[in-house]
Formats: structure tokens, sequence, C-alpha cells
RNA sequence: GGGCCGGUAGCUCAGUCCGGCAGAGCGACGGACUCUUAAUCCGUCGGUCGCGUGUUCAAAUCGCGCCCGGCCCGCCA
């Protein structure tokens, strides 16, 4: 994780003088116009362009942020990728970015995770940790509490970096910036003590948001010498000394109550915090930012406030504002704690990294589902995408440039070469493992050229292995998997076994997949037997399924006498 | 109490900004490949565009009023 190289800001400043206590009108700055009404093709380019409307100096500041709380799932990952494309789209046009994203890591704990994961994404009962040493931290930092797996420096160092890695895995640069290190390194110190220097004017703009702001309301938590915890109770703030006094009161979160511990002390301005509402804002101006998407809980109660903050506190230009949707998983909200998520990880074994950055191109402000199960519909799509961009297919007029802004961006090195099998047919030949296998009838059905580079079919096999994970995983109609090493149940009537006999006498002869393939329809009527019930009887001796891929070009495959020796249900 | 998104073919969705013949993929059905089972190819089937209403020569598209589904905010972050 790295840091941002500001420079200190000096401790005097223009900006300590108190701003008048005036009333204000913050004309609304609506976070869902951004992209409407745009022609643009793409809606990244229609944040580009409001962006650009601002002329503002380069590089131009991306932003992003979430709090380490836990197991980072694709919601998480969302935030930056919406981000990332809007970076794309100021870059294509020749502009030097900077895509920043912040770890809300000093944010407090406020309630335990149900479940959390280790660094290589293994995911793990709260039950499987030492939940109790957890559980003393609630209230404190996530940057001040232990990792719970020992191994990184803090619980917040922790989720960062597994976040850091679904960023990594997913080809995206970004700059990750820890806010916890911009408050001990000072960063945050000129703009804290303006905020607490314009005390009173900060509660009376706050108040007309949060109804729990009274006149003892001081914008700073102080993380407690004593106990750790960051307590809302600033009794007397020194700007001379930069410092504050607290009293270590208890935490209302909303959900339960976090008791304090009752120590008064003082402590440096470096050592808390600006409570969310105030923070935003700073970060605005401490990183210079242009552009911060966020999703639609900040858009009626942050962002507004954080306009007015801006405005009248802060002294800050706002960003380009954009609200995205959430997506669900399985039709269902995503959630942390309950463990109804889904990681980057988990993903990335069922499909590309480019498919799912395709996920995330689509617009943002629709509500979408992602559904493991229907996995391949997604794929599908993806994969028609790609062969738009290389005029491969025809498509309306506005697809078609919304293609060709949007898939360099997906796919940063597009090469026309590029193979995909279909993803439900990549699954079928997932039943073996012999890899030569998989080729040689990939080949035969079409989907490899003859003279495809090697690297493309490398490539094209690649997603063989994650569909079959996809099929184990969902356990639908594609998960083959070949009973080699034992006789499934069967129960056969005379004349099918008469006729698999007389099958296997057949392939013992020796021949090829598409002959064994009509002889197995000239064997059943031989013998009388429904096709459909004898196709039926091979499926259950070879996969203990009622269907399966074209069954005499792949006996055809497999050894012949292992294919002869399960046809008399010997072995 | 407020905000946003969605409701178009059996399923998933595009089309709505900017009114002008109702679209795609999957699916189902039929056929082709010496051969009902993945794939491929050909063909067929598919819709009261959630409901009502207004504007218009013309409405899935614009206005107004509803209904249904989902999420979010009104604690914290």
């Amino acid at each position: 994780m790295t840091t941002t190289g500001q420079t200190s800001f000096p401790t005097t400043s223009k900006h300590l003088i108190p701003i008048p206590m005036t009333a204000d009108d913050t004309p609304e700055i609506d976070p869902y116009e951004t992209l409407a009404g745009s022609d643009q093709p793409f809606w990244a380019d229609a944040a580009a362009d409001a962006i650009e409307a601002r002329s503002p100096d380069e590089p131009i500041v991306i932003k992003g942020g979430v709090s380490p709380s836990g197991i980072p799932h694709l919601g998480h990952v969302n935030e930056i990728l919406r981000a990332y494309y809007v970076a794309e789209a100021l870059r294509a046009r020749g502009h030097e970015v900077r895509q920043v994203f912040t770890s809300d890591d000093r944010d407090r704990l406020r309630k335990l995770p149900r479940q959390l994961a280790d660094l290589d994404g293994n995911i793990v009962g709260l039950g499987d940790v030492d939940a109790g040493a957890l559980g003393r931290n609630l209230g404190r930092p996530y940057t001040d509490i232990p990792d719970p797996f020992g191994v990184s420096d803090s619980y917040g160092e922790h989720f960062t970096e597994l976040l850091h890695r679904s960023v990594d895995d997913l080809g995206i640069d970004v700059e990750f910036v820890s806010n916890t290190r911009l408050y001990e390194d000072g960063e945050f110190d000129e703009v804290v003590r303006h905020v607490l220097t314009n005390r009173e004017r900060a509660r009376e703009v706050l108040s007309a948001y949060q109804d729990k702001v009274d006149e003892t309301y001081v914008p700073f938590f102080a993380i407690c010498e004593a106990c750790g915890q960051l307590t809302e109770t600033i009794t007397d703030v020194d700007l001379d000394a930069s410092e504050v006094s607290y009293a270590c009161t208890d935490i209302d979160t909303g959900e339960q109550t976090i008791s304090g511990c009752g120590h008064e002390g003082t402590v440096s301005i470096r050592n808390g915090k600006l409570p969310w509402r105030f923070e935003w804002p700073a970060q605005w101006k401490i990183l210079d930012v242009d552009f911060e998407p966020f999703g639609k809980d900040h858009a009626e109660g942050s962002w507004p406030s954080g306009v007015d903050i801006a405005r009248n506190v802060v002294d800050v230009e706002l960003p380009v504002p954009m609200v995205y949707e959430w997506f669900t998983l399985e039709g269902e909200a995503l959630s942390s704690s309950s463990g109804h998520v889904v990681t980057v990880d988990e993903v990335l074994d069922l499909l590309e990294a480019e498919v799912l950055r395709y996920f995330f191109v689509k617009e943002p402000l629709k509500q979408r589902d992602f559904s493991v199960e229907r996995i391949d519909q997604l794929v599908d799509e993806f994969d028609r995408f790609e062969r738009t961009y290389f005029g491969e297919r025809e498509t309306t007029e506005s697809d078609r440039e919304f293609v060709e802004r949007a898939y360099p961006m997906v796919v940063t090195d597009p090469r026309e070469e590029r193979i995909r099998i279909p993803y439900t047919f990549a699954a079928v030949l997932g039943m073996t493992d012999d890899e030569d296998l998989r080729e040689e009838i990939a080949r035969k059905e079409g989907h490899i050229p003859e003279d495809a580079p090697a690297w493309a079919v490398e490539d094209a096999l690649g997603r063989i292995e994650r569909a079959r994970n996809w099929a184990r995983r969902t356990g639908n109609e594609f998960d083959y998997e070949l009973k080699r090493t034992e006789l499934p149940t069967v129960d056969f009537d005379d004349r099918v076994e008469a006729a698999l006999d007389d099958l296997a006498a057949f392939v013992a002869e020796g021949h090829d997949g598409e002959t064994i393939q009509g002889e197995i329809y000239e064997t059943a009527r031989r013998h009388d037997v429904d096709v459909g019930e004898f196709f039926a009887a091979g499926y259950r001796l070879f996969f203990d399924d009622e269907q399966g891929p074209k069954l005499g070009t792949f006996l055809g495959k497999l050894d012949r006498e292992f294919v002869v020796a399960r046809l008399r249900r010997e072995q």
C-alpha cells in the first residue's frame, strides 16, 4: 500500500481565518444529473465531458474510497472500476490522470463481521479466529486493531491488502492511499485546524442534516489514549498547540452502544479524525479531487451535506459527482455482515478478468444482478461485445459506437486473433481432465481455427477450467463427470443389455468416434430399443446422468478397453 | 416521510435522452449434417412494451396519475 507524496502544509495559513457566520444558500447539485442528457454512447465519456467542462489542472484526480470493514466483495470493486473507466476515458483524450483510492481505515470498527478472509482469499467464519480478542476492539480505528490472522500490521491493512489484490487481479492500476497515514503524516492538519477554527460554523451547517448536532458538538473524534476508542466528546480545543481534550464516553452506533472507558485526556489532532461528513470534503481538498463516484447510499445524506460543507466550511471546489446503483447477487443485496457476498477471487475462478471488467462497463445507474447461476449469459454477452468490436456481427449504430469506445478499455490489448470457446461448450469439455483431448474436440467442433496462433489457443482453452468450476459450483446440467473408477448403479432391461453388448463388440473392433456415433443408432434399431433410451443408458454408464456430450464422438476418444468393459457393465 | 432503479417475447435484456415498421441472445418447435441428446447450419414460434390518461398526424419513447418489484436515505460511515 502506498501513500501520497504530499508536502506538509505550513502551520500558519489564511485558512485559519474564521469564516463569517452568514446564511448561505447552497444550490443543489444533483449527482444523478451528471450522466443525464448526454448524447455520449459511453457513460464514462459523459462523465469526462463534465470534468473537462471545469478545465481542471493536470493531473486530473479521480477518487474513490471505502472502509476496510471486512471481506472486500464485488461492490467494493464497483467503486474502483467505475472510476477507472472515467479515468481511462480522460486518458484517451490525452489527459494526465491520477486514480486514487482512499482506504478509509481510520474509521472505527462498529460491529464484528460474521465472516473474514485470509490473505489468500479463503473465507473463514468469525469462530475460526479469536473473536473475543477482536470484539474488544469495537470502537477503535481499523488500523489500530491487530490483524486477526496475525500477518498484516493491522485489521485495516489486512482488508485493504485484500482489496488491493483483487484490483490487481483485474489488471487495474490504482494508487491506494491510507486515510490513517494522511492523518499521521499531517496531511490533514491544515484542514482539521480550519474546521476546528470554524467549529461554530461547522456545527451550524451540519445541524441542518443531523439532528444530534447540539451546542456541545465539536467536529472531531479523538483516539482515547487509555482504551484506543474514537471518542466523540471533545471538551476543549487548543488551536495553538493543535490539540484537543476529550472525555471517553459511550458511543451509540445506532445498533449498539460501545462503552467508553471514562478517561479524560489531551491529544494531537493527528490522533483522531474528522467525522465522515467533514472528512469527505476534507479529502477533496487534500487530494485535489476532480471526480468522485459513489454508491446511492451517499446520494441523499453525505453528498448534500458534503456540498454544503465543502462550500461553507472547508472551502474547496466540489468534485464532479456520479451516483452508481448497487447491484444484487442472485437477486439479493450484497451483505458482508450476513455473508451474502462473492469475492473477486471466487469470480475469477469462473470467468476471465476481462469479462468481469465488462460487467462494470455497463450503465452505472441501472441496478443489475450478478448471478453465478447464469454466468454463461454474461460471458456470452461479453463474447458478442468482442465480436462486435471486430466487426463480426451486426448490431445497432449506437451499440457499435459504445463498443468501439468501451472495448479497448475492457480488453487493453485488442487482438483480432483471440479465440473464445462458447462458455457452455467449454463446460462440456470440462468433463475430461485430458488437456489434449479438450483441444482435439474443440478443434474438431470448429471452435479453434486451423491457423490459430499458440497463445490464442492457450488462452481459449483456459476457459474450460473456469467453466468446469462453474458447472461444479452450481451443479447444473453441464456438471458432467466421467465416472471412470466405478460403475454407476444401473438397471437395464434385456434388450438394452443385448444392445450394449453388441455396441461393445463393435467398439472393440476399433472404429473412430463418428462411426461409433452412427452405430449407436443402428444398434438401437436392431434391438428395437428406443434411441433416446439407448443414449440415456450410455450417459448413465459413463456419466451417471441423463444427458451428456455427443456420445459416439466422446467414446471414440477414450481408451478402448475401458469403453468396451464399461459397455459390458464389467468395470 | 423522501430518493433512485426496474416492469418490453417463456428467460436475460437492448431500444426511451432526440416520438416514426417491436429488436437481440438464450429458449421452444421443425429440419439438415449416413445420426432426436453438446456444438454447427437452415427455418418456425414468439410481445395488451405494468395500468390509466393527456399531448401529437404518429407514443415502448414526452407529460400527469396510479400499480407492482428491488434497493437506498431519514443512525453511523
